[in-house]
DNA sequence: CGCCGGTTTGACGCTCTTCAACGGTTGTGG
DNA sequence: CCACAACCGTTGAAGAGCGTCAAACCGGCG
């Protein structure tokens, strides 16, 4: 493993900490041990499928660089992103216990990935207790935006969809220091959207247009500006509660 | 605690082991020590909070009887129930490592609950790491279970999202003995039918006389029968493998 | 008996989808 | 250098699916 790759496991390892960190403190002596955990790198380019749903799985992945997403597809081609992934997520440690996933993990845009043995895992399960319960939580979270997602499907209007999206991105990725204070790069079209968002790619595109003219928010080119926070986070109802940021001992 | 308490303990951590024991082999020792954690016994009637959102909790509920369910709430009142539970789910698991829960624990049907002390779970992610493992597996399968239903709410037609949750049920509930062949008993109204699909009341009530029209599936009188379980898990597109059922180490 | 929660049905309207066409941009090969 | 394809975004028109509002019904229970 040359100097190159050292770095880029050294810049995952790094997010995933800053978010871990953010909810408990977390030793030294733990972050060697997830650095330690790793076996490997990976590339994959957009549009690719990085994890196939039902195949046995001997490793997990944690994205360093670029936006992948969970997603399943319906017989007749649909398709629904159950949740949108950056930098430092644990992207399929869920497959440590799970065995397989039960859905795909798709690249949509270039990424790199570290590629974590689940026999690694499970020695962290059994000496470092703490560390362990970390990693649980990091899959606790993911529950929690599942099931935010499954009220903003079940219950919000196609605006409130896109607006509480990009609220949440703001938030994730200034956890990770990738957005700026009025938005943040996010390098994925318009279908990607509908498909997160439970909608039509043209209704998408109409939706932006309605969020762009009430002065909200703009999507254009690969980056999220928002204009009024406050304003996308009403039309959202958008309460970061269910992200727990808070600190504590876990 | 006196012996009716016992029973009903012993209850429901004999459903618990039964899920688990589905996954994974689970000794007695580890039984034993699922017996050990539980402090003390709950009722709550039907149509009561059970854990309420945002308050800091020190100890979990298993079910035991009855059906209680996750939801959320918006501003508007409109209601999503993320998650409908049966007896031996260990429904607020997730609150060990989160501190408090972002959604409610509501009473759909009278329920009875075993109480779990946070620090007993500790105790058990120190002491007993396979275990811990398949406790935190339980909670991943929550979240298995919450990625289906965000396929279901984004791209699924109103009679395959009941189709979907009968079927659901009907697996899940012949896993702990409490389903017939044709059907099972279902203490709950078309309101909270809704809730779940994220379509209102009237809506469901004209789905399920499609379904009935069809020859599928009837709910009344707080029972699913099911008439054609191969058409109804056809319009549903029903398939059990996110429910991951295989038996492996862990 | 009369109330009450839940179910059922009808009429109407809105949100979102569908289908189709067009424009802009980028990359590719002749 | 231009032609062309491929992809993405944008817009319009028409229609389906689900929501809203309202009324009637039904069974259980005080």
């Amino acid at each position: 493993m040359d100097a190159d790759n050292r770095d880029i496991i050294d810049r995952g390892i790094d997010l995933l900490a800053r978010k871990l960190r953010i909810r408990d403190e977390l030793g030294d002596a733990e972050i060697a041990a997830l650095r330690g955990a790793v076996s490997s790198i990976r590339r994959v380019d957009a549009g690719r499928v990085s994890v196939r749903s039902g195949v046995p799985l001997t490793e997990s992945n944690l994205l360093v660089d670029g936006i992948a997403a969970r997603y399943k597809d319906l017989a007749d081609g649909q398709r629904q992103i159950m949740e949108v992934h950056v930098g430092g997520d644990f992207i399929d440690l869920h497959s440590f216990l799970l065995g397989r996933l039960e859905h795909n993990i798709g690249a949509l845009s270039d990424i790199t990935l570290l590629i974590v043995p689940h026999d690694n895992l499970r020695a962290i399960t059994e000496q470092h207790p703490h560390l362990a319960r970390m990693l649980w939580l990091s899959t606790l979270l993911d529950a929690a935006m599942h099931r935010e997602r499954i009220l903003t499907l079940g219950r919000r209007s196609a605006v409130s969809r896109l607006a509480h999206l990009f609220c949440e991105l703001q938030v994730r990725l200034e956890l990770i220091g990738l957005a700026e204070e009025d938005g943040y790069k996010l390098p994925i079209v318009q279908a990607d959207l509908a498909d997160a968002a439970g909608l039509t790619a043209v209704h998408v595109n109409r939706m932006l247009k309605e969020l762009r003219d009430r002065g909200l928010v703009t999507f254009r080119g690969s980056r999220v500006t928002i204009h009024d926070r406050a304003g996308l986070c009403a039309v959202a109802e958008f309460d970061p509660s269910y992200l727990f940021l808070d600190h504590h001992p876990r």
